[in-house]
DNA sequence: CTTCTGACA
DNA sequence: TGTCAGGA
């Protein structure tokens, strides 16, 4: 597919996906008027990574990381770099408080919309 | 019309 | 990350 097709898909943008090559995160082939061809297993791989960007993983270690997601537990870590360390530990802190505040707001929403269903249908 | 590379008021 | 240029 093209790279329209798989921004579509994907919800990324043109820009990024030829970014995320340039980070050797993606290598496309090519077509023969130059355009770049990505394969179908990419959609699944470029969800993946933008997952991971946006959870604040820095670019240049998503690749090692990628397999941790599945549970292919072969993890080969190239750079054992101690400030890295710390930061991912921070990052890692950070997602665990972002998720409890999402969990208190989607039960805040769950109750919210009750009281909502509770409006439109009384109980005589 | 779509994509490519390189660049940045 | 967006967007524009200048080509193909």
């Amino acid at each position: 597919m093209k790279i329209s097709e798989l921004a579509a898909r994907t919800g990324v943008a043109t820009r990024m996906l030829r970014y995320y090559e340039e980070q050797g995160l993606i290598t496309p082939h090519r077509l023969a008027n130059g355009y770049r061809d990505y394969d179908s297993y990419l959609v699944d791989r470029v969800t993946k990574i933008r997952g991971l960007v946006d959870s604040g993983v820095p670019t240049r270690i998503i690749g090692d990381i990628l397999p941790c997601l599945n549970q292919s537990q072969e993890i080969i870590v190239r750079d054992p770099d101690p400030e890295l360390r710390m930061m991912l530990i921070n990052q890692r802190d950070a997602m665990v408080e972002r998720i409890a505040s999402l969990e208190q707001n989607r039960d805040a929403l769950t109750r919210y919309i009750a009281a909502m269903d509770q409006a439109l249908q009384p109980t005589p």
